[in-house]
DNA sequence: CGGTGATGTCAAGCGGGCTTTACGTCAAGT
DNA sequence: ACTTGACGTAAAGCCCGCTTGACATCACCG
């Protein structure tokens, strides 16, 4: 699944450390999202969103592949 | 994680069953949704809301419990 | 050159999301 | 009384989300 973490993140001058504690998981989630080797769960998309004022769908392209 | 999928569900007069084929999942799946036994993926999340012209974010409470 | 921060990735392990199959209950209608 | 549809739930099994721990690479900087 596509998704705007990777240029969020980057964006605000993040390391995927950082952000991971910001959203209570582990670098490697952070990592494994932006490298699309997997999806987040519901629970950690939404909170993704909220930490970049965006919205779930402006997100996570489910759609891709 | 409470949600609004029974409540928009009924209001459209669609039973599980219909509610599961037009999303793509199983009727156990939905059931399962509705009754708070455990919280959709983030794919089926997104499905459901666009389903109802709504968003993840106001469809499902994150917060809850 | 040696150290540090950031990133990519792997392996093992746990729990959860979803499936199929299968029951049981209840309401409504005939 | 019987059937039908809708719902609730259980069990077994598969794959995925996430963890910790570990190792490698690369850029940068003293």
């Amino acid at each position: 699944m596509n998704s705007r973490v990777r240029e969020l993140r980057q964006a605000r001058g993040l390391s995927q450390e950082a952000l991971a504690r910001a959203v209570g998981v582990s670098r490697q989630t952070i990592n494994a999202i932006e490298t699309g080797r997997y999806d987040p769960s519901l629970r950690l998309a939404v909170h993704l969103a909220r930490h970049f004022d965006s919205t779930v769908e402006e997100m996570f392209d489910v759609d891709a592949h």
